[in-house]
DNA sequence: ACTAGGTCCTGGTTGC
DNA sequence: TGCAACCAGGACCTAG
């Protein structure tokens, strides 16, 4: 499931080979994935003549792609979608969403199988977070110097919510998924039901820097610790077990072999040592 | 103001 | 064996 490193890899790669490309013909085949404008076929319209430059930046999970004339392309993976620039003799993909046909041959294709991802055309002068939903909600970027110990006291100040619904929250900071909110918790030596006001200064520090630590390393593998991922060439990660803690319920922790546990957590599945994260 | 739970969606997995 | 139920989860919505 795509998550910050995912987002973050993606948008690299595609400064490889988007920018100057121009659009020349736009397939909706789902109107779901479009988020704005609609109907699908405004936005498609809209898009034919656009073409795409080297400005693109990453806002948690949503990707912004900035266009020639000034407007943007926000994108927003969700569950299942990915970005895929292929040759127009490509074999299409089984969930082809959006295909935006690119002047080179070649195509930019949005491909989602649960149909939760979202595409959004923002118009020039419009500001983003006006039209891309959820974006203005975000809290901070994980590594930005604001996401620190004490941005993080004062919000857990008097709440009762668990430490693990809390990192789930994109306004409290943004990009963090389950995957790497299990793996944030497992490297922090916190247990996912801590309310969060129980955090000593000590345990936010830790958290932080875990936080952080995680995403980063999450980059530097191209978002490839997570299991349906495939970059911008289709080319698969390699889960194979990278995880501390995600999808390894019932196997020995990596670090005291004691089983990994999971429990259901606001609708989520949640693994964690027992023994390792006992506060 | 805060929190919990349901909803969307579909393919793979589990269980009877 | 075959089919139904369950599971995965990001963001949004509603209810308490």
């Amino acid at each position: 499931m795509p998550e910050l490193p995912e987002v973050e890899t993606l948008r690299r790669d595609l400064l490889a080979c988007l920018p100057g490309q121009q659009v020349v013909r736009v397939e909706v085949l789902r109107e779901d994935s479009i988020g704005f404008p609609r109907p699908a076929a405004t936005f498609a319209e809209a898009m034919v003549g656009q073409r795409f430059t080297d400005h693109s930046e990453r806002r948690g999970k949503y990707l912004l792609l900035h266009l020639q004339a000034g407007a943007v392309l926000g994108v927003h993976l969700r569950m299942s979608g990915r970005l895929l620039f292929r040759a127009s003799d490509h074999p299409r993909e089984p969930h082809l969403r959006v295909c935006f046909a690119l002047a080179s041959g070649h195509e930019l294709r949005f491909e989602d199988m649960r149909v939760f991802g979202r595409l959004w055309l923002v118009p020039v002068g419009v500001p983003v977070a006006q039209v891309v939903s959820g974006l203005a909600q975000l809290g901070p970027e994980p590594f930005d110097p604001l996401f620190d110990a004490d941005y993080l006291a004062r919000r857990f100040r008097g709440r009762t919510q668990p430490l693990k619904s809390a990192l789930l929250d994109q306004n409290l900071v943004a990009g963090i998924g389950n995957i790497y909110a299990d793996e944030a918790l497992f490297c922090s030596g916190l247990h996912p039901l801590t309310p969060v006001e129980r955090l000593s200064g000590q345990q936010l520090v830790r958290l932080r820097d875990a936080i952080v630590q995680v995403l980063e390393d999450g980059i530097e593998r191209r978002g490839s610790s997570l299991r349906n991922y495939t970059d911008a060439q289709g080319v698969n990660g390699q889960y194979a077990g990278n995880a501390w803690v995600y999808g390894r319920r019932g196997a020995p922790c990596r670090r005291c072999r004691t089983a990994i546990e999971r429990l259901r957590l606001a609708g989520r599945s949640t693994h964690f040592c027992p023994s390792c994260q006992s506060s």
